[in-house]
DNA sequence: TCATTTAATTCAACCACTGAACAAATTACG
DNA sequence: CGTAATTTGTTCAGTGGTTGAATTAAATGA
């Protein structure tokens, strides 16, 4: 018997019939999703109020949420008038916990996210990772996660899932089709991973999922970020350029998980010509490459994050030819998250990745393309910001799909041990 | 040691709670899902085989749709084997159905259609509405729809909803914010269209929905294409350019139903301007009025329909001018939908509304643009396809999206009159 | 101190699904 | 031709989970 490793989120027309059980189960999930979101401990009679639910059931739902580790009362929150004082309501920080795990170009990454979101371990270990074959990387990372993994335990936390974020397309089951810059192909991750176990067993949360460090980025973004914006794009400025799409709150990974190539929107159809085959594409304008050489930087050869620092250094000394290297490419890149804005109605646009760094002076140009060719931008404006979590977005993003999966469904945790 | 741990897609939409009678609410929609979903007629223990459900439940449920009009028993499905013979069940014919309505720039359409998806009516009145006003049009089209409700009574249909497509930007409560082919800005259609009752009062259903053209036709393609494509583009050539998204099986509407301005890529930021104040958008390119000049033809101020026409006409002679003009706009157009197509990973694109006649000769270039620029091409083809249903896409599109409203929540239909 | 107010629990009633037994309608086979 | 096999659909007691009202709990205020 194979072991199911899943990889993206799996495009369910599951036609779930509702059974007598699932009522509960989807009433633990109604229950916990408004405790998650709920910005003050809310009561027991907060949550029948809110949820159109009995106070009798409401409580029936607490207890066992209780019980599973998965929510705590806590002080009462202060309330004025007379009556009997509520019991707070929140979200445990000492039981399920997510794995967050990245590896990239020059460093590997490890997170540990708790249920209320908090990041409570955070490692990473810088060393160029291109000359390392993706087994012995694949090793390195399973050491950095198990020793994430030790921290977690020390303090009580049981991880009940890992996802890994990785710059290149992966298809389902785990496998990096291709991730140029790692120079990875066809690298099977969860077989070179494949006895360590990362996480505890829970049902319905799978061991391991892969996949492409633009998504998670953009579920970090959705995680860490100011509320309000359910709908963003995410772009990631590395060598190549990567986009997340998040609609209505949720990732959107498109019909075969490979959504997000925002790097070959062609910008001058008769520019450059580019390794895709097209010609003019936003790559070739916005890449890492081509604003290092546009800012007269030799090292085409430097690891991502290194030189998105360079380039913020020179820019922040007033270098000419840095500063104008940034802005035509953010100019490139305004043009083309322009077209995406108007395509999909976003308001907000997140730099993210090497863009992070670099967004004082992206943001302009961006601003300036966008509210000059979105043509609802006269009646809602766009919000152009640098990403909250800077690069550390894709792991904590990762663990954060976690935890998230735990809120959506605790009833595979409460199954577990009990 | 790894056990088996699948993967579980979490439906769950509403963050609304689920209580004591929304289990046969939820059960009701799963049910008639699946036999709406069905090619061959099924039986109650087919039902209750797909869904998970009892056999018992399954003859429940269907009683109470049977009794509601939504579902009739058919003549058994002829089977191998001994046993009991199976009664059929198909959605009924004869009980509700939606009214869809068109204004366009020379003509207004309204059609029925019924549970099944049959086109049980379809009326069309050609002429040019530009120099009429909004509110003369309106009471056009609400003579329309009457006519259009009357012959559906005969039948015995009763509508349960309408959905109005009007070639511009809609927002909330049915205001046309600009229709700039149509002439009309901040036109409120529900107050205009004010007393005329268009369909009978059904809890769940709004009495009418007015909505960009592009996004129902695109709706329309979903109903009526062929089956498998659940996320694709559908592409609204007409004086703008219009695209409705369809992600896994649902319109993309975007954060404020704005989403699909497609016409404003750029395709060539250096090229023509735009009045939208941009330079090189794609609608200088593929746009009507940018072929018909390229075709050397005069009359710019044809209506949408009759210019497709000419078009098709000229280019089946041969004519090398138009020929050419088509192949131009195809590219550019191929240029923006490989974009598209990269950002959101999506596996057809239907060329509709104006393009449908043209699709021929746009075919060609748009597949050369977008599996010479598509990433992803390689590994999995991208089909480009005229709509199926042509310029009545619209329309049918709406009358679609009121019967997949019933569908989809039975229990608002059946909590009417019976 | 006692009425008032709000929070949370308890408990009988009820609704909808479950599972098994049963009736119905056909084919397979001796 | 008649009986067994087979599959469909229904009936019915049983059960899980929500409901609504009554009850207990814990505070404020006069």
């Amino acid at each position: 018997m194979t072991a199911v490793w899943q990889c993206q989120g799996v495009t369910s027309t599951s036609t779930g019939a509702v059974r007598q059980g699932s009522l509960r189960e989807l009433n633990l999930a109604v229950v916990l999703r408004r405790i998650a979101a709920a910005d003050r401990p809310p009561s027991r009679a907060d949550l029948a109020a809110a949820t159109g639910l009995t106070r009798a059931t409401v409580s029936a739902v607490v207890d066992d949420l209780i019980a599973g580790r998965l929510v705590t009362e806590a002080d009462p929150a202060p309330r004025a008038g007379a009556g009997r004082p509520a019991r707070g309501l929140v979200l445990a920080a000492d039981g399920p916990a997510g794995l967050g795990l990245e590896v990239n170009v020059d460093y590997l990454a490890a997170c540990v996210v708790d249920l209320t979101g908090t990041v409570r371990h955070h490692l990473v270990r810088r060393a160029d990772l291109r000359p390392v074959s993706p087994a012995d990387t694949l090793d390195r990372l399973a050491a950095l996660a198990a020793e994430a993994r030790a921290a977690a335990v020390r303090e009580g936390l049981t991880l009940a899932g890992a996802a890994l974020a990785v710059p290149g397309l992966v298809s389902d089951g785990g496998l990096v089709r291709l991730a140029p810059n790692l120079g990875w192909r066809d690298v099977d991750v969860p077989r070179l991973l494949g006895g360590r176990p990362l996480a505890e067993p829970v049902d319905g949360i799978p061991p391991l999922v892969v996949d492409n460090e633009a998504n998670l980025a953009a579920l970090g973004e959705l995680h860490a970020g100011p509320p309000g914006s359910a709908s963003f794009l995410h772009v990631s400025g590395e060598i190549g350029i990567g986009a997340g799409i998040v609609l209505d709150g949720a990732l959107y990974r498109g019909a075969r998980g490979w959504s997000g190539e925002i790097g070959h929107i062609p910008v001058d159809p008769r520019g450059r010509t580019c390794r895709c085959g097209g010609q003019g594409c936003l790559e070739r304008y916005a890449g890492q490459e081509a604003i290092l050489a546009a800012a007269g930087l030799p090292g085409a050869d430097l690891p991502a994050d290194t030189a998105a620092a360079r380039l913020a250094d020179l820019a922040a000394a007033g270098d000419p030819a840095t500063l104008t290297a940034l802005t035509d490419a953010g100019t490139a890149l305004g043009v083309a998250v322009a077209g995406v804005v108007n395509l999909l109605d976003l308001d907000t646009v997140v730099l993210g990745g090497g863009y992070a760094p670099l967004a004082r002076w992206l943001s302009p140009p961006v601003v300036a393309e966008v509210s000059r060719r979105v043509l609802t931008a006269a009646w809602a404006p766009v919000t152009v910001r640098p990403a909250a979590l800077g690069a550390q977005s894709a792991a904590v993003g990762g663990a954060a799909s976690v935890i998230r999966r735990i809120i959506d469904r605790p009833v595979g945790w409460l199954a577990r041990s009990g």
